[in-house]
DNA sequence: GAGTTGTCAAGAGCAGTGCTCTCGAAGTAG
DNA sequence: CTACTTCGAGAGCACTGCTCTTGACAACTC
């Protein structure tokens, strides 16, 4: 017992510790960018930097376990987002999620710029990255299965798609939480998804300075636009 | 003479160096990513760190040209694609701006990376980017013009913009190269132009690895889709 | 309880970075 | 020919990620 306690003291103590350097390593990489200092991180906590190296492997490592936390904390907040509308309201979902993934965003730039943005050259992102990163775009594919489940969302008379494009999304539509999306609701989906992320980055980014100022309201717009996109109503 | 002719040999040396910095300093940018060394890119050239700040007070001076050089590369790109469709066709020139857009940005991904990606943080924007930087919309926003023109672009009955959206863009109509264009139609063209570059950012941040294989096809696609948005035929 | 094992932080050190300053050589101008 | 400017080299500063060694202490074993 006093073994197993104090096993367990110690394993905490380093959870602990492995927590407070991501938090620390969060807030420089919100206040200085990306070019995340270990050393810096390291004399925040009062602790040499070969120190951090006991919990992290290398800077790269570090990075992983911040997208991770990152992609974790982002998809939550978006399914929590869209779990609040009332089913029915596709439309209203499609809403929640889009403000959702914005707001996120904005409280979190640096995060989002790490998810999102340019990616590192020498890095690549491991395997347990996409669990977590697809998270979010689950959100959109459950509104989508819904709505064709409840026949408001179909393929349109005429409408029609390349045929790479449409083997493409044949093949997307047999992956969980796909299934059963038609490859042309799924192709509307997919445009507005990356509209949606176009629009986010172009804000954090400062591509509309000088152009909107309203962000919220221009936003808004879009994921109106998009809706009736989609075909949501 | 001699005199002027003396001096040009020294501004021409100094042109020529200048330009080989950024040359070689696009190839490092290129191969090792957005992380540029200055002393690399000396060591390069055959020639001490310091010797290049004779040509760039600071790297984020160096940075800035290149930026600006992307900037106008681009444009120039996008100009040329646009202007060679026929100027009737007002959907051809979409897709001709559209897919010179993404041609230049897979042939020039670091430098795509560098204007349309995560912002350096410590790093401002100078004045002189915003000219060059605008090239590309300007672009589209002919394309909206002349549509308006020739009456095929026009608010839809019914069509609503939220109030303070519809401001931000009566306001922007009235910037150079976008007179003209009724508040609608120019909000139509900026979801179009948010979908591109999210689509653009997608493909090239390997956003959709694993779900698209024909980048091309799917691509095109995106830009029907948004040629549809705003109206075009 | 004593001895072994594993974990941890510290410190020195390496190779690299952006940037500054000084110095001597060379080109330019009067 | 002289005064002035421009340029590259080199040393140096403060910083980075990362490695390796050392010594202290906790955890487990006998």
């Amino acid at each position: 017992m006093t073994e197993s306690v104090a096993r367990g003291v110690r394993a905490r103590a380093r959870a602990e510790m492995t927590e407070q350097i991501k938090l620390v390593a969060r807030r420089h990489l919100a206040v200085d960018g990306p070019d995340l200092s270990l050393r810096a991180v390291a004399r925040e906590l009062g602790v040499v930097s070969s120190a951090v190296y006991r919990y992290f492997a290398s800077r790269d490592e570090l990075l992983t376990a911040l997208i991770l936390d990152g992609y974790n904390s982002l998809g939550e907040e978006v399914e929590r987002a869209e779990a609040a509308a009332p089913r029915h309201d596709l439309s209203g979902r499609w809403y929640a999620a889009g403000r959702g993934i914005r707001a996120w965003s904005l409280a979190n730039r640096a995060e989002y710029a790490l998810l999102y943005g340019t990616p590192v050259p020498g890095y690549a992102a491991p395997q347990d990255t996409v669990g977590p990163a697809s998270r979010p775009v689950l959100v959109l594919t459950g509104i989508l299965r819904d709505g064709v489940e409840r026949g408001l969302l179909f393929p349109r008379a005429g409408e029609r798609l390349p045929r790479a494009v449409r083997a493409d999304l044949v093949a997307l539509a047999r992956m969980p939480g796909f299934e059963g999306v038609p490859a042309a609701v799924l192709a509307r989906g997919m445009t507005a998804w990356a509209q949606l992320f176009g629009s986010v980055s172009f804000e954090l980014f400062g591509r509309l300075q000088n152009a909107v100022h309203d962000y919220e309201a221009y936003f808004d717009y879009q994921l109106r636009a998009m809706a009736a996109h989609i075909g949501l109503r």
